[in-house]
DNA sequence: GTAAAAATAGCACGACCGTTCGATTTATCG
DNA sequence: CGATAAATCGAACGGTCGTGCTATTTTTAC
């Protein structure tokens, strides 16, 4: 009792006029505990009842802290967005920008998802589960996973400025390339349970990064071997 | 009712010996619809109850012809399989083996792919929702993936053993990628809603197919600009 | 036709679900 | 301390689920 004090305390402390009440600390227990349990069985797979169980509390007093089911996957989506943004954004953002910053955004993702063999990414899961199921869930997940997917393509032209890439390379088509390798890396590695995808994944990364970063465009059009214009520094 | 038996008469005299009760043709429409609500909910949210409504049937008059719930779902993994069969493999089959004949694949994986916008695909929600979840439905989703994965193997071999692809190409990396795509394609067009992924799939294939078979290794090392080996053909 | 067999219906069970509500405990503050 | 508010519980409701039974209907075979 006097351990939990003092945590409250010393929180309340941080979180300023608002006093760190309880039912807070709680809350944010019950999300934590939800977001283990949907990392393994998904968003929808989430019940109340099996949350109540790992808390060791009633199912109403687990409910009352969300109102509805509902808006407790709309806490666990938030939450997940921001422990991504803490272990795979934020991190790389210690990288000097340009190709070694998005090398570190795309080795922070791939930890995270290959770490997550037997936890899932709820961003693929989720995708899934409410791809053809409108309402503030589905509008949740995709708000996040769009905020990503903009800042790789926002890493994508700062690598393009700094003139580590071609400059006439299409952000979003490289972006959506490297999506497809993380999307295949949790399939393959969680689902077929395929060994080498880590590795598979990485060469593919560099792959790609050189299709982007050699001077001839890659593509159908074979003419034109343009000329590197001076990267235009941010 | 003389329809009815006119078609249960015809499919008998094709299938020989065993005459086609009046079950397994119900068996047969049940999964068909089976699979329609698979593709939309998911393995998972198939229902009994639900496919009993679409069928105007009882809920035991459906259970009776599958025994159980994972029995009726391996059914429908065993139906999408031959379906995928039938408008993926064997139409691209028809295309000259080589280059060609992955293309066709490609295409025709995409379409399928694509075309089910809004009905989703059992191999990749499948994934999803069995990734640890161990059992028969898992294994038999799972044959069907590594079945129709190693297909696109054999086929880039093929392509490489036409000469159309660089001679030290790695299979298992090229089907990696390539699955890649679909699943990106999947994951935008279908949760997403983005217009453009249709375009991008298509655009990333070339860029896959281009690295894989120019004389130049693309991968890490940007050294040793080695000789294009002259094909060794089949 | 009639008898055997197969297919389907009807009903009930137990389990779990999300949710509601009133009672009760616990924390907060003067 | 006591008073007020917040947090939690316990029980119940209506619902859906998969499944097991026993009738009943329909198909098959003779």
């Amino acid at each position: 009792m006097s351990v939990t004090s003092i945590v409250r305390r010393s929180q309340s402390a941080s979180a300023a006029s608002k006093p760190m009440q309880k039912g807070q600390q709680t809350k944010a227990a019950i999300v934590e505990a939800a977001l283990g349990l949907a990392t393994q069985i998904g968003l929808e797979g989430l019940s109340i009842g099996a949350l109540a169980e790992v808390m060791q509390m009633s199912k109403s007093g687990v409910f009352a802290h969300f109102g509805s089911r509902e808006e407790l996957q709309i806490s666990v989506v938030r939450e997940y967005h921001t422990r991504f943004e803490e272990e795979v954004f934020y991190p790389a953002m210690a990288a000097p920008r340009g190709l070694p910053r998005l090398r570190a955004m795309f080795d922070n993702w791939m930890k995270r998802t290959s770490v997550e063999i037997d936890s899932g990414c709820i961003y693929i899961s989720g995708a899934v589960e409410f791809d053809d199921r409108p309402g503030p869930v589905r509008d949740a997940l995709a708000s996040s996973v769009n905020t990503w997917l903009s800042a790789m393509r926002r890493a994508v032209e700062l690598a393009v400025a700094e003139g580590h890439l071609n400059p006439d390379t299409d952000a979003d088509q490289m972006a959506f390339e490297i999506h497809a390798l993380i999307l295949a890396l949790h399939y393959e590695a969680r689902f077929l349970r395929s060994p080498d995808s880590l590795r598979r994944a990485l060469k593919a990364f560099e792959g790609i990064v050189g299709r982007f970063s050699s001077p001839a465009p890659a593509a159908a059009s074979p003419a034109r071997v343009s000329r590197a214009r001076k990267p235009r520094v941010a």
